[in-house]
DNA sequence: CCTACCGATCGGTAGG
DNA sequence: CCTACCGATCGGTAGG
C-alpha cells in the first residue's frame, strides 16, 4: 500500500541496511553502520529517513509485496490441479527469496523489531499468504489427490523450508536459482503425495 | 564437552536468559532484562556468570548436545531401511525441539553472535548432524527407496521446515508433541518418497 | 552532507 | 546480592 517511488539514494540505504540487518540482525545493526556502507556519516542519513525503524519497515513491506505479487500470479496462471498450485506457488516463493535473499531474510526473521502496529499489519498478510498454501493443500486432500494431513501444519512446514532458502543462499554459490526451484517443488509436491506402493 | 553440572541459579539465569533470547533477539536483550526476570538488579549476575555470551554459548552448547544426543539414539534403535531412519531422525529433532522450545529457538538463530572460535566450533557441529540427515537420504536414494535428489538440498529442507517449529510452537497449543511429531515425520518421508501412480 | 553534541542505555567493575 | 559508577555506543537533533 505504500506506493511512492523511493529516490535511488534511499533504494541505495535500503539495500545497504537489508544486507546488514540479514548479516547481523536488526538490533545489533547501527546507524553508523549502515551509513558507513554508503561512505557516509551516520546522521547524514537523516535527510533521507525518519527512523531506523522506518528503513525496516521499508525492506519488509516491498518484501511482502513482492511475496504477495508472485503467488497472485502464480495462482492467477495455474489454475489447474492441486499439485500443479503447489508447484507454483513454491516455485514463486524460491524465485521471490533467491532474487533477494537480503530483504527475504529481513522479512522472516527481522519483522518483530517494527512497532507493534506494523508488527501487526504484517502477521495479517503473512497469515493471508499462507492461507494460499493452506488452500491449495485443503483443496488437494478433498480431490483425493494429497494424502491426509493438517493444512495448517503442512503449510508451516512448507513455508519454513522455504523460508530457511534465505539464510544459506548465495547468488555465488553452486546451485543455480532455477535448480533450487526444481527440487524445492518436487519435494513439496511429494511431500504432500501419498507415496507409491 | 562441556561437563559441569550448572548450580540451579545457573540453571535458572540460563532458562529465563533463553526464553528472552528466543522473544526478543539476543543483542535486543539486555543484562538487565535477564536480571529482571529473576528478581535481582544486573551487576548481581555476574556472581554466576562471566559475561552475556557465556549465557549465549550455554544455551547453544546444551542444545546442540541434546540434538547430538537424541540423534545418536535415534539411529542407534532404527537400523533398518532409509526411510525409518528418516522418520526416527525427524521424530529426535521435534522432540528436542517441543521439549525446549526457547533453546532450540537460540540454537538456530542467536549461534551467530558467538565469538568466531563458538561459532566456528558450533557450524562444525551442526554440519555433522545435518551430515546424518544427508546420509539417510543418500542411502535411500541409493537402494532405490527414494526419488532422485540433491540429498544437502533435501537435507536443508528437512532442517529447515524441522527448526521452524521452534517459533510457533507453544506449549499450551491445540497440537501436542507427539501429534507434530507424526504430521513432521510423514511429511518428510513422503517428500523423499516417489509419488504413487 | 558535515561536525558537534544530546540523553539513554549498554556490558561490565569496584567495593562492599 | 546490593548501590554506585565506568567508558562506550546507541538513535537521533541542532545548526550549519
Amino acid at each position: 500500500m505504500v506506493l511512492e517511488a523511493p529516490t535511488p539514494r534511499r533504494r541505495a540505504i535500503e539495500d545497504a541496511a537489508s544486507a546488514l540487518f540479514r548479516r547481523n540482525g536488526y538490533p545489533a545493526t547501527s546507524i553508523r553502520d549502515i551509513a558507513s556502507a554508503l561512505a557516509i556519516r551516520g546522521p547524514s542519513l537523516y535527510a533521507h529517513v525518519t527512523s531506523k525503524e522506518d528503513v525496516l519497515w521499508a525492506i519488509v513491506d516491498r518484501a511482502a509485496s513482492r511475496f504477495e505479487a508472485a503467488a497472485e500470479a502464480a495462482e492467477w496462471t495455474t489454475p489447474s490441479d492441486s499439485a500443479a498450485r503447489i508447484a507454483a506457488l513454491v516455485r514463486a516463493h524460491v524465485d521471490v527469496v533467491t532474487a533477494d535473499p537480503g530483504d527475504a531474510s529481513v522479512f522472516v526473521a527481522e519483522w518483530r523489531h517494527l512497532s507493534a502496529d506494523r508488527r501487526a499489519g504484517i502477521l495479517a498478510r503473512r497469515d493471508a499468504y499462507e492461507a494460499r498454501f493452506r488452500g491449495a493443500i485443503a483443496e488437494g486432500m478433498a480431490s483425493g489427490t494429497f494424502a491426509m494431513t493438517d493444512p495448517s501444519v503442512a503449510a508451516t512446514f512448507l513455508l519454513s523450508a522455504l523460508n530457511g532458502i534465505a539464510t544459506w543462499y548465495r547468488p555465488d554459490g553452486h546451485l543455480g536459482r532455477d535448480r533450487i526451484a526444481d527440487y524445492f517443488a518436487d519435494l513439496a509436491t511429494r511431500s504432500l503425495t501419498e507415496a507409491a506402493r
